[in-house]
DNA sequence: ATTCTGACA
DNA sequence: TGTCAGAA
């Protein structure tokens, strides 16, 4: 299973499809990019390539933005995973873990949320 | 035609 | 975040 791995992280699709791919603007895929939330490689003329992964990243970045995280909480989200999933090679994290991860950070700062302030109660 | 960086009426 | 400019 390190063969499939290998593909997930194979840096091909350029801005165009990574833009339909996940509805994102180039400037919010730039822009996350900068936040250390994706890091496609370059090619020939400087272009970005990005990989399977960077995409599901960038999927991920967009639902936790429509469940009300701003970039503060959705740079901690996705920096657990990433740390988690790092250092937890083995067993991946439940729905359970993630949904109780979630929920405690959304309570320590009650100033994550941003824009659906009641998106929460639907949510969990 | 596509994407990149930098900047802001 | 959008968007425009100037370059590659």
């Amino acid at each position: 299973m390190k063969d499939k791995e290998f593909r997930r992280s194979m840096a091909v699709f350029p801005m165009g499809a990574v833009m339909k791919l996940t509805e994102l603007s180039a400037r919010q895929i730039r822009y996350y990019e900068e936040q250390s939330l994706i890091f496609p490689e370059r090619s020939d003329g400087n272009r970005r390539l990005f990989s399977l992964n960077d995409i599901d990243v960038l999927l991920e970045i967009k639902d936790y933005l429509s469940e009300g995280l701003n970039m503060a909480g959705v740079k901690r989200m996705i920096e657990m995973k990433r740390e988690e999933s790092e250092k937890t090679a083995k067993r991946a994290l439940s729905e359970e873990e993630i949904r109780r991860i979630f929920r405690e950070e959304l309570l320590s700062q009650g100033g994550l949320a941003q824009r659906n302030p009641n998106a929460f109660q639907a949510k969990m």
